[in-house]
DNA sequence: AATACGTGGCG
DNA sequence: TCGCCAAGTAT
């Protein structure tokens, strides 16, 4: 554990981490042209869950949509998830904008500069706020995020589960111990970099990291067990039935609820198999589902049509937590006045943020 | 504490 | 096809 290393380790530790990033780190990121505290925070955010490669071209085409937090603040918030778009966890932008807006509000446009402050920020936890302290404002913060916590529990054979919500508060402290308070943000930065290369989850290869003469895994070979992670749930399986209708003026469409699973995106018409099939019905035929699905149309929508089941395989799309089967219902109708949703062009619906289940809806129709 | 919350890459 | 992983936060 951390308690084995004297003051002289932790310092050659720093030395040797701070040597291979300056030679070696990732200089190249756009976000690490500067230290400014909206850049930093915004490609942290981006990064929340989600691959540097995939991140790049978001945060380059963001920055050209909202140069400063003010822009951000003000933004429209269509524009703004339509940038988002296919970037996943969608509240994060929704957060960041209240953010944004707390900012320009309430500290008058300034950021403000530690941990503890900046944490109070909405869609700001733990993790981005170390971030942004020690990399804005040279803050001498652990940011632990999931790079810091296996770089640790490799170097430390540390066995505590770094699923458990109360783990974090072993890492946070042996990374007070460890990082180097001449150069916070750079520390924080070269665990990370360190975290997903000679160490990353798997194909990891401390044979040839700069620090392995100081990880305690790989010097008695028990690196495969570290760090102690346990496995989530499988994604729950739900049946749906999207509904596409078209008619003259384009087709049924509709913004989904502001809050929960893609929050402001725009679908067409779902309905989960759960919405109006109770226990006692488990036993409908297909014919009846879609009977039934034709009915609650009418009565949601006020959308009378024939409903056909498109041919092929339904579409399936897995979330975090949910595994959705979606059997595609269309048909062609004369306009009609709507009791919910709206008529949209075709021209038009691409400039709605739509989610990935849409789009591979809008490949089955064509 | 446990669960909700997206998408893409890879073996 | 499937399971797991990737710079987490809110509730």
């Amino acid at each position: 554990m951390i308690e084995m290393w004297h003051e002289e380790k932790i310092e050659a530790f720093r030395q040797t981490l701070l040597d291979w990033y300056d030679r070696e780190g990732r200089a190249d990121l756009p976000w690490r042209r500067d230290k400014e505290p909206y850049h930093v925070w915004v490609s942290e955010i981006m990064l929340q869950q989600t691959q540097v490669q995939t991140v790049i071209p978001y945060f380059e085409r963001f920055m050209k949509n909202f140069p400063t937090i003010t822009d951000l603040a003000m933004a429209p918030e269509q524009r703004l998830l339509k940038t988002w778009e296919g970037l996943g966890y969608y509240s994060r932008v929704r957060n960041m904008q209240k953010a944004a807006q707390q900012v320009v509000n309430d500290y008058d446009g300034v950021w403000p500069s530690d941990m503890q402050a900046l944490q109070q920020l909405t869609g700001i936890g733990p993790y981005t706020a170390a971030a942004i302290a020690s990399i804005s404002f040279d803050e001498p913060v652990p940011a632990i995020d999931g790079n810091a916590f296996r770089v640790f529990a490799r170097l430390f054979k540390i066995d505590a589960d770094i699923a458990q919500a109360k783990t974090r508060k072993i890492f946070f402290e042996v990374g007070q111990r460890l990082i180097d308070p001449e150069r916070p943000g750079d520390f924080n930065q070269a665990i990370m970099d360190l975290g997903s290369s000679y160490m990353s989850a798997k194909n990891y290869d401390s044979e040839h990291s700069p620090v392995k003469k100081f990880n305690a895994s790989y010097l008695d070979g028990t690196e495969d067990l570290y760090p102690v992670k346990t496995k989530a749930p499988k994604p729950k399986p739900v049946t749906y039935f999207a509904i596409a209708v078209k008619s003259s003026v384009g087709y049924l469409w509709e913004q989904r609820p502001a809050d929960g699973l893609l929050g402001n995106f725009w679908t067409m018409p779902l309905y989960a198999l759960t919405d109006f099939i109770t226990d006692s019905d488990a036993n409908w035929t297909e014919e009846e589902m879609v009977a039934a699905t034709q009915k609650r149309l009418a009565t949601d929508y006020g959308v009378v049509a024939d409903l056909k089941k498109v041919a092929g395989r339904p579409v399936t799309h897995v979330y975090t937590h949910l595994k959705w089967t979606v059997t595609i219902l269309t048909a062609e109708v004369a306009p009609q006045r709507l009791v919910r949703g709206q008529w949209r062009a075709i021209e038009d619906i691409q400039s709605d943020p739509q989610p990935k289940i849409q789009e591979k809806i809008w490949q089955r129709l064509s």
